[in-house]
RNA sequence: GGGGUGGUGGUCCAGCAUGGUCUACGAUUCCGCGCUCGGGACGCGGAGGUCGAGGGUUCGAAUCCCUCCCACCCCA
């Protein structure tokens, strides 16, 4: 294995660093908490963004596009809603040297955008269930230190999903489906995860509920990844949107929204990494084969021609492949740099190989080499591609559950997370209270509640007041 | 919200205390040529700067003063 020195003891560090050597975004724009996604960054966006709308597209969401501006009347309509975002949201208050009669704002999330217009849309159960989605922009005045894909001002690549039921019950089971959805997204990925249900002060303003992922990273805080909420009737309250029921009586309409953002792509960075850069899983990695010539006096063409025709064959596979024929790099100069980009797989084709009629294979996450046969090229990549993102998932999970402690005390809790901030899973009773007196003295941030777990063990207590635990709640610092 | 640090070729940075010797140091990058090539080669030549912006002091400002802008870091 690489090492993961830096990556585990100087994150910050290395995480910028690898965001801008690799080539994903330029994070220098003149405008604070705003990149520019670069030309290798942008394909390893498309193919998540791919990866998304084909789980969302089968699963019967139908991808539609809302304008990046909502009046400043549609936004102050859900009150939970404007109240959170207010501080955050940027407005368009002028049109040249006129000031607007209306300011607009440009979208913190579509809850009120979309409204109105299902408003327009839906009149009876027949119309029922709607489950669109969107990929857009949206814009959030943050006041804390911003840092690329983790904490923009404008984050540019948020999904947003938002259905319509006829009642509660089918609001549910769209939730579980939401779960299923991105269960199968991280998987892919092969991010590692916690599902949580939010307490109550840290809901999406305007749930009933949330629900949210969380992903551990190198230095021990926790990002969310994704969200699911269950609006249940406010907005639709708000902006009274009603439909004609079976029985012929009226109801509003019961909607969920759940998200996702270019943190995921952080993610896929942060968590796989190590030393010598980015780790790309091979489902989403832009270039999935790199082939290296590796030149030498008299043989050079022959070489080359023999890259030419690996790469063909593997193109022909459907394969993402890139020939790195540049006669000014050494070969060892092209290792590193497709090593930090994260390139699953590479090829290496010398004299040797040539004479020999062999591949060498060097997979990234181990660096490990091989030499296989000519005429096993096309199985053995593909079964190396799929060693590959099977192992970033199995080492990733295992990273992630050493990370999960239980503690039974206030001082348990601050004694393990004194190196390193870790998940650590106390008893709550429930009370909010309680809850936010741990997050005070644990210095810590509640996550929730776990979601798939029955119920806490018998003896178990509430860490602040002593009385028997109604909840397992999961605690951590969080970015 | 509070505090701090900084802005100089594409990148990282020296110079600023004590204004002139700055036609701005160095490294890296980039371009050309040659030689190399199984883990970041080397040699020679070349390119690249409104010193964050504006104003002031001065014979003279990257350097001193004022105002502004921007970014980064730490703490709540």
């Amino acid at each position: 294995m690489v090492e993961r020195k830096r990556w585990e003891n100087n994150f910050s560090e290395w995480f910028q660093d690898v965001i801008f050597k690799a080539e994903l975004m330029d994070y220098r724009y003149p405008v604070k908490g705003c990149g520019v996604w670069l030309p290798y960054g942008f394909k390893l966006r498309s193919n998540v963004v791919s990866l998304i709308r084909k789980l969302l597209d089968e699963t019967g969401h139908e991808e539609v596009l809302f304008p990046l501006m909502i009046t400043s009347r549609m936004i102050g309509k859900e009150s939970e809603h404007v109240e959170s975002f207010e501080e955050q949201i940027f407005w368009v208050t002028h049109a040249g040297k006129r000031e607007l009669d209306e300011k607009l704002a440009l979208r913190p999330t579509s809850e009120t955008a979309i409204a109105p217009m299902l408003k327009l849309w839906i009149r009876s159960h027949a119309d029922l269930p709607k489950k669109y989605y969107q990929i857009v922009s949206v814009f959030r005045y943050e006041t804390k230190a911003t840092r690329p894909f983790i904490r923009l001002r404008e984050v540019t690549t948020f999904k947003e999903a938002h259905t319509s039921h006829e009642s509660y019950e089918d609001a549910e089971k769209q939730i579980r489906e939401a779960i299923k959805i991105y269960n199968r997204f991280f998987d892919e990925l092969c991010l590692p995860y916690l599902v949580s249900k939010r307490p109550e002060w840290d809901k999406f303003a305007g749930a009933l509920y949330s629900i949210a992922y969380d992903t551990i990273f190198p230095d021990g805080r926790v990002l969310q990844i994704g969200t699911i909420h269950n609006l249940g009737q406010n907005f639709s309250k708000a902006f009274d949107i009603t439909f004609e029921k079976r029985d012929g009586s009226r109801d509003y309409i019961w909607q969920t929204c759940y998200g996702i953002s270019e943190r995921v792509i952080a993610a896929v960075v942060a968590v796989h990494g190590d030393d010598h850069g980015l780790v790309l899983p091979p489902t989403v990695a832009p270039i999935q084969i790199v082939i290296i010539p590796i030149p030498y006096k008299e043989y050079e063409e022959k070489v080359l021609e023999k890259c030419r025709s690996v790469e063909e064959k593997l193109k022909r596979e459907g394969l993402r492949v890139k020939l790195d024929s540049r006669e000014k790099l050494t070969p060892g100069a092209k290792f590193f740099e497709w090593e930090f980009k994260g390139v699953p797989l590479r090829v290496e084709i010398g004299p040797r190989d040539y004479e020999e009629n062999t591949l060498t294979l060097v997979r990234r996450d181990t660096l490990e080499r091989v030499r296989i046969k000519d005429s096993e090229a096309v199985k053995k990549t593909f079964e190396m591609l799929s060693m590959i993102q099977e192992s970033l998932r199995r080492r990733a999970l295992k990273y992630l559950l050493d990370r999960v402690k239980r503690a039974e005390s206030v001082e348990e809790v601050v004694r393990l997370t004194s190196e390193k901030p870790l998940i650590v899973e106390v008893g709550w009773c429930g009370k909010s209270d309680c809850g936010v007196a741990l997050e005070e003295k644990t210095n810590l941030s509640v996550l929730g509640i776990p979601t798939d777990e029955a119920s806490p063990p018998e003896n178990m207590k509430c860490l602040i007041c002593g009385e028997k635990a109604k909840f397992i709640v999961r605690i951590a610092k969080t970015y």
